[in-house]
DNA sequence: GAGCACTGC
């Protein structure tokens, strides 16, 4: 079809896009109308035919009032697609309209059209996340800018969920008028309005588009959690805001801290407007301790154990800190309520677990149903979900009347001195208790059974957990703001600036790895390195790969290393679990290891049954799937920037050492020298003594290792290591490597030792060539 | 002799 064709075609018919050039206030918009947007838009062209008018043609872009809203979603046509709404949609708005959002719409509007910026903080319950771009979307009409509302969430599944939430509440199959965009989906489409996103993923789309000129409305949800993506958002937002005047933004948060958000986006030197509405919560008792108890995982099943036996009909929530701790409570919560069940005539109760990496399939069997009584008049059924804390805020499930909240989650927790990011078990703040606690008055009164005493909560718990921004190591932040088009860091305006200090290391990182030069300018290596969604000492591996001949290596490598746990270890099976690990051994360390794991996963024998094949070998089947989609992922990217993909053939006796120089290439800061014979290590330059971790594959004689990560527990560790040689690290990172630059020392003197030894044959070859 | 919450076109 011709284009101006389709054009002419498009004004006549169309009801969305219905005669803009008779619209004074649309003119304007016209021309940016046919570029691009009108491309994937004539494919659905034939659905919104029978709309030959749609209520958008009496509405004035920013001058609608919540009463034109309400009749143009009473129907009986959708606003949208010009369908006929379904009953489920009419059923669905009565409960909408019954939301404490609603009462305020029109307030919303008002302030929506007066500001460019505004702040909303809704409750739980409220209905913000669902609602409010809805009330958006009448009023801005990103369908005749042939732009698009995102609104963001910082976790995948909150962005899925809510997406098909929405799209069912508007009456539209998922990813057409209402989508989602996570890393490895897309679930939009051209005629999509309304996206769901991750806040890392507009992120992401900021770099290659600063003005982020796709959207006309951004709404960043969930602020008050602080994710580092959300703070760098707001920073930037706020430099958006001032080149693109016609971009409105709504900043939603749950908490008190609104004033915060309302002083950091003032315009002039006024707050931003704020509009608050109330959320929808019934009374939560809450029951502490009388004493701390020591063993909060074995406090806490026998408190679900409890309120299975003795409390009224309602699912329970529970909250633990991470993957193996909750399945193994799970098991044990299931064992001793079969017990229940058989010695006092308990309910049956289901248990769920739920945690960020658990497939999506298994992550929605917590939204079944809770079991039904055994016998009809028996003692009702109830499901238990033990969860991380991803069901502390984004993701709500209806029915939880009891909250079992023993106090603690996995924190990171950043050490700019050392350098090292790790995961701690840590107390939860008194933020993140309410919020817990709110998690059982969502559809009536409920109860939260916290495992510490009164007095330690008043005491002991801070009032908010510290920003994400504060406790990370910003080596990946610095790159991503230079990406950005950010020159000036120390000023660009970021609601809680780090320390100095972690940006100087940061910066410095980065000069090492040659991803900024000494000027603090991006360099080539630097641009290619932001391009990938990976540490930059990770990224600058893969991306020095070739010059090894290993880049089809290290891209699987790569790929694992960004995954979670590959290798299982039940308790019940450890013994089985480490013979099968020795089949994949390679006495060169872990790194290797895992590769020959992939590289098994991969084959023919494996792929018959992976499933059966991962589950036989102790692997995790979900890590390597996982590890797969990176994989393709990071290809594209290597193919897109013209890197090239290569091996060296495995009978070539160089095939691991090239890999193992490859390793170099990234992680030369992260390297250990073997302290004298012992069985400890030294981290070159920051000096710390540290062990190897008992899953390591290597035998201690290794000289000198990388690691990929630093573990704080019992004792530090370094953990997934391989060995390396010195005369590598001064061949491949010399300017790291630059011998004056160390203090005296067992480092100093073993890297001279190897330097003069270097250079020793060096003047040996050069003389026999010369004979 | 041990433990990865959350995210990334």
């Amino acid at each position: 079809m011709a284009d101006d064709g389709r054009g002419a075609k498009r004004q006549k018919t169309s009801g969305a896009e219905m005669d803009p050039k008779a619209n004074p206030y649309l003119a304007h918009h016209y021309e940016e109308e046919s570029n691009g947007y009108s491309n994937g838009y004539s494919n659905g062209f034939s659905r919104s035919k029978k709309a030959s008018s749609t209520v958008f043609d009496n509405l004035i872009r920013h001058q609608t009032s919540s009463k034109d809203a309400e009749v143009a979603e009473n129907g009986p046509n959708n606003a949208f697609t010009g369908q006929p709404l379904s009953n489920r949609y009419f059923n669905i708005l009565k409960g909408r309209r019954n939301l404490p959002v609603h009462t305020q719409r029109q307030e919303f509007l008002d302030m929506f059209q007066k500001s460019q910026i505004l702040v909303f903080v809704g409750e739980t319950g409220s209905g913000k996340t669902t609602q409010i771009p809805q009330f958006v979307l009448f009023d801005d009409m990103p369908q005749l800018q042939g732009k698009m509302v995102a609104c963001t969430q910082p976790r995948r599944v909150a962005a899925m969920s809510v997406a098909q939430r929405v799209a069912n509440e508007m009456d539209v199959p998922l990813g057409e008028e209402v989508g989602y965009s996570i890393r490895f989906e897309d679930k939009t489409s051209p005629r999509t309005i309304l996206k769901y996103m991750t806040d890392g993923m507009l992120l992401r789309e900021a770099m290659t588009d600063n003005n982020l000129s796709r959207y006309s409305c951004l709404i960043l949800d969930e602020a008050h959690e602080r994710t580092l993506a959300t703070d760098i958002l707001m920073g930037l937002l706020k430099e958006v805001a001032r080149r693109r005047p016609d971009l409105k933004i709504v900043i939603m948060s749950a908490t008190l801290d609104a004033q915060k958000f309302q002083k950091y986006f003032k315009i002039g030197e006024d707050p931003a407007p704020l509009l608050a509405v109330p959320g929808r919560t019934h009374p939560v008792e809450i029951f502490y301790t009388a004493e701390p108890e020591r063993d909060y995982v074995e406090a806490a099943l026998r408190t679900v154990l409890q309120i299975h036996a003795t409390e009224p009909e309602g699912d329970i929530l529970l909250f633990l800190t991470g993957e193996e701790e909750i399945e193994d409570a799970c098991r044990k919560i299931g064992l001793e309520a079969d017990e229940l069940v058989r010695e006092a005539d308990a309910g049956p109760l289901k248990v769920y677990p739920l945690y960020g990496t658990l497939p999506p399939a298994q992550q929605q069997r917590i939204f079944d149903p809770a079991p039904p009584p055994h016998k009809p008049g028996g003692r009702p059924g109830r499901k238990c979900i033990v969860s991380t804390n991803i069901a502390e805020t984004s993701l709500t499930i209806d029915g939880i009347v009891y909250v079992v909240d023993p106090g603690f989650s996995k924190q990171k927790v950043y050490n700019p001195r050392i350098r090292v990011e790790s995961l701690l078990v840590s107390p939860i703040s008194k933020a993140s208790a309410q919020q817990r606690a709110g998690r059982a008055g969502r559809t009536r009164p409920g109860k939260c059974f916290r495992l510490y005493t009164e007095g330690a909560f008043k005491k002991e718990l801070i009032e908010q957990t510290y920003p994400e921004i504060l406790r990370s190591n910003l080596s990946m932040t610095v790159l991503q703001l230079k990406k950005l088009g950010i020159d000036d860091l120390v000023h660009f305006d970021l609601m809680d600036p780090p320390a100095p200090e972690t940006l100087m290391r940061a910066l410095e990182e980065l000069n090492y790895l040659a991803c900024l030069d000494d000027e603090g300018e991006l360099t080539h290596l630097g641009r290619l390195a932001a391009e990938f969604p990976l540490d930059p000492s990770i990224g600058v591996m893969l991306i020095s790969s070739p010059e090894f001949y290993c880049s089809n290596e290290m891209l699987s490598l790569t790929a694992l290393l960004s995954v979670p746990q590959l290798f299982n270890r039940p308790a019940s099976a450890r013994k089985r679990a480490d013979e099968m690990k020795e089949l994949f051994a390679h006495p060169d360390g872990d790194h290797l290891t895992m590769l020959n794991v992939y590289h098994a996963f991969k084959g023919p024998e494996a792929q018959r049954d992976p499933k059966q094949w991962c589950h036989d070998h102790f692997l995790s089947y979900r890590a390597l799937q996982q590890a797969d989609n990176v994989r393709s992922q990071l290809k594209r990217i290597m193919e897109r920037e013209d890197l090239e993909l290569m091996s060296t053939p495995f009978e070539d006796k160089k095939y691991y050492e090239n890999i193992r120089r490859a390793l170099v290439s990234g992680f030369f800061m992260q390297v250990a020298k073997r302290d004298g014979s012992g069985k400890t290590y030294i981290t070159v330059k920051d000096d710390q003594s540290v062990l190897l971790h008992p899953s390591t594959v290597l035998a201690q004689e290794a000289e000198w290792v990388v690691y990929n990560e630093f573990v704080l527990t019992t004792k530090n560790y370094i953990r997934t290591v391989t060995a390396v040689k010195a005369e590598w690290l001064l061949d491949i990172a010399p300017m790291y490597y630059n011998i004056e630059d160390f203090k005296q020392g067992e480092i100093r003197r073993s890297l001279q030792k190897t330097a003069d030894t270097l250079r020793r044959k060096e003047a040996l070859k050069a003389g026999k060539s010369r004979k």
